[in-house]
DNA sequence: ACCTGAACACCGTTCAAGT
DNA sequence: ACCTGAACACCGTTCAAGT
């Protein structure tokens, strides 16, 4: 409940200026410079210029530290379009996400737990999420189905990409290659070996020469970039949402 | 490439009876037992019967030894129905990863760096499912895609269903449902508050009785449990295939 | 009430040494 | 080639003590 800000503030006595919001924000600068494993108890403090073990005064351990920090994350998503269908207002919800977890990466490493869902972000966001579909004629229970279907989407694919841009994306030299080459063969994998001969099982992090294949079985496989494939399974399910209707 | 069998096995010199098969099972079985944090090198060689440095002869370091625990996990999955369409197929092909994540759900909080799409199972996986989808006259990218999203899709939701198991479901006692009320009001969300005044916003993780609600927008609000969730995105996911063809 | 210092029981990983 | 022992530089968290 730290989050919600109901426990009120101790203003009596010596306080010596540290505070929840000042420790979140130090783990989260450290976090965004270093990388989530970079986030110690040690390192906080260090960077506030305290020791260690004040921080235990104003958060009862690390996954404490940790689900504020996740939640603190996720304060870019503010309005939605007033203009425009439903389909536009869920996607730039879903884009909205999307940039918070591109500039706090570490965010999507935090394990979502039941504490999480109920963090005041997390409650406005899915608020913002119901608003999107409420020109929708569809039950409360399908919507939130749906909120939940493509934010997990949204940060599956956010994950997926940037850990693809961090290690410079499925490219592999020559030699380990050709090492892949002699394992993955027709015979064993018939329906993939050919893509991966081809180059296609690759998926890139940035955009490349984007290739929209026309709808033949044997088209030639194409590089895909992640970006892509997010638009396209945000398009899925908007396909699925307009046949239930 | 260890993964692979390729690095001809040192068949010559004293061997003690350690091997990767070795200590990969004996992290799984530690993993299994304990969870994830568990598995710690010094954990993995006592169980065996080693010291923790002997490890370090066959595992680079502690991440390699994940990602080949990661892909070890994933061996359920074996064939699918000749039988059906590509919808029934496509469903029992993430039945069975659903099925491998449930049986070894510390496998959902390895990180999926480049390094474990190219792992053995996970090529065998991504062919079935291009096996699946065999009958459609669908560009191969967006097989691809599609298989994508639905992986990314299955392992969300399984996490989700997961997270809540273990902790019992979104659960609270009356006097936290109080204190969040307070914070959660109409004013601040709304287009939620309604539902988490009506319990709507908790997640189950097991089955509770279902309702299916009718089309209309003022319809009460129910639990929600996960499973239905992962089938009904399954389905949007499939009108959105469907809406392509 | 707020912060410190010392201590505890761990980690992953190194290196040189034994057989 | 395979495994061990000792050591290093860390972790998160406790507890009693200071102001």
């Amino acid at each position: 409940m730290i989050a919600w800000g109901v426990d009120k503030a101790p203003s009596r006595g010596p306080s010596r200026g540290l505070s929840h919001d000042r420790i979140v924000s130090a783990a989260m600068e450290i976090a965004d410079r270093d990388g989530l494993p970079a986030v110690t108890m040690q390192a906080v403090a260090k960077s506030l210029g305290f020791t260690t073990m004040s921080l235990y005064r104003y958060v009862s351990n690390k996954d404490e530290l940790m689900t504020l920090m996740q939640d603190a994350a996720m304060r870019g998503l503010a309005e939605l379009p007033s203009e425009g269908g439903w389909e536009d207002r869920l996607r730039t919800w879903a884009e909205g996400i999307r940039e918070d977890y591109r500039r706090h990466p570490w965010a999507l490493d935090i394990p979502h737990g039941q504490a999480s869902v109920l963090m005041p972000n997390s409650v406005r966001v899915a608020d913002l999420g119901m608003a999107a579909m409420e020109e929708l004629p569809l039950p409360d229970d399908v919507k939130i189905a749906v909120i939940l279907t493509l934010s997990e989407l949204t940060m599956s694919m956010t994950s997926l990409e940037l850990s693809l841009a961090t290690e410079g994306g499925v490219r592999l030299t020559s030699d380990e290659t050709e090492r892949l080459g002699t394992v993955i063969t027709e015979e064993r994998f018939p329906h993939i070996a050919r893509l991966f001969q081809a180059g296609g099982f690759v998926v890139e992090p940035q955009s490349p020469p984007v290739d929209d294949g026309t709808p033949t079985d044997d088209s030639a496989p194409a590089d895909t970039n992640v970006d892509d494939e997010f638009v396209f399974a945000l398009e899925l399910v908007f396909g699925g949402i307009r046949s239930l209707l």
